[in-house]
DNA sequence: ATGCCATACGTTGTATGA
């Protein structure tokens, strides 16, 4: 089974690359993130098409996960279970619209918005993560960040058990080591090489999880996500910040891992790469 | 090393991204 993460930066927007990707690697399971759609305009007919179900968590403008499979769909979990994402700022809503753009836009608080959706596909819990930004050091953004890395943490030891199969694949927006940024002088005092987001990393991995990547790539300098601007991507000025982290039974399984570094190239590219692993039967 | 910012919303700019 070959379950994969990509961040598409907005699926409307990507589709043509994602059906041409669904074509070339054959994935049994694609999470996806910054889908940017609410459910309603999710694209589950050229999914259909093209054999997968689609689950869609969105809110619409912004953020946005899904999970694509072929292996089936079950116990689906949206937002840690803690209830409706609100919308995003001027998408229409059946209710309380207007309360709820005055709640958006007053709060950087992102405990509500659309970053996780899980399924058991094929016998694995899938989730699909996509962490906030943080955009600075000194701001609300990045508190809220931990937070939500919090969150996450406490869904998994209140809801899992890192002795069954599980991956969670996604857009972590943390750079784990030194090795996974082209330089680190450019990063000093940024955002995703923090030492209080490496720690809620290893808090994850300290729970049980594996990078499936490093499992098989420990060589530094490997990439998922390149700046569009200043040619970055062709300077090879990137950072590993998606990341399928699986438990030990997902581990024993896995026969490879890779970033489709080919998927970043080209005309209207997503700025990340996927991510996938290849797991025996 | 295969190209030099993109997305949505909505209107000629603003917010967001990482």
């Amino acid at each position: 089974m070959r379950i994969a993460t990509w961040n598409v930066n907005s699926l409307k927007a990507r589709m043509e690359r994602v059906e041409e990707w669904l074509a070339d690697r054959s994935p049994d399971v694609l999470l996806m993130q910054e889908t940017k759609l609410s459910d309603e305009a999710a694209p589950y007919m050229p999914f259909s098409m093209a054999g997968y179900d689609l689950l869609h968590h969105g809110e619409g403008r912004w953020n946005g996960v899904a999970i694509a499979s072929r292996v089936g769909i079950e116990d689906v979990v949206t937002n840690f279970g803690d209830g409706p994402v609100r919308r995003s700022p001027g998408v229409e809503s059946t209710t309380g619209a207007i309360a709820e753009t005055l709640e958006a836009e007053a709060s950087a608080a992102p405990a509500d918005e659309a970053r996780m959706v899980s399924a058991v596909c094929g016998g694995v819990r899938v989730v699909s993560i996509y962490a906030p930004n943080g955009r600075a050091l000194d701001t609300p953004f990045y508190r809220a960040k931990l937070a939500w890395f919090d969150r996450l943490g406490r869904w998994l030891r209140e809801t899992c058990d890192p002795s069954r199969p599980l991956a969670i694949g996604g857009d972590f927006n943390v750079a784990p080591e030194d090795a996974d940024v082209y330089d680190m002088t450019d990063f000093v005092g940024a955002t995703h090489v923090s030492a209080p987001e490496r720690a809620a990393l290893a808090s994850l991995r300290d729970w049980g999880l594996v990078d499936a990547y490093r499992m098989h790539h420990p060589e530094p300098g490997r990439f998922s996500w390149w700046d569009y601007r200043a040619g970055n991507f062709h300077k090879g000025l990137g950072m590993r910040i998606d990341h399928m982290y699986v438990t030990r039974p997902v581990a024993a399984r896995c026969t490879a891992a890779e970033i489709d570094r080919d998927a970043r190239k080209g005309k209207l590219p997503s700025d990340h790469a996927p991510v996938y692993m290849d797991l025996t039967d």
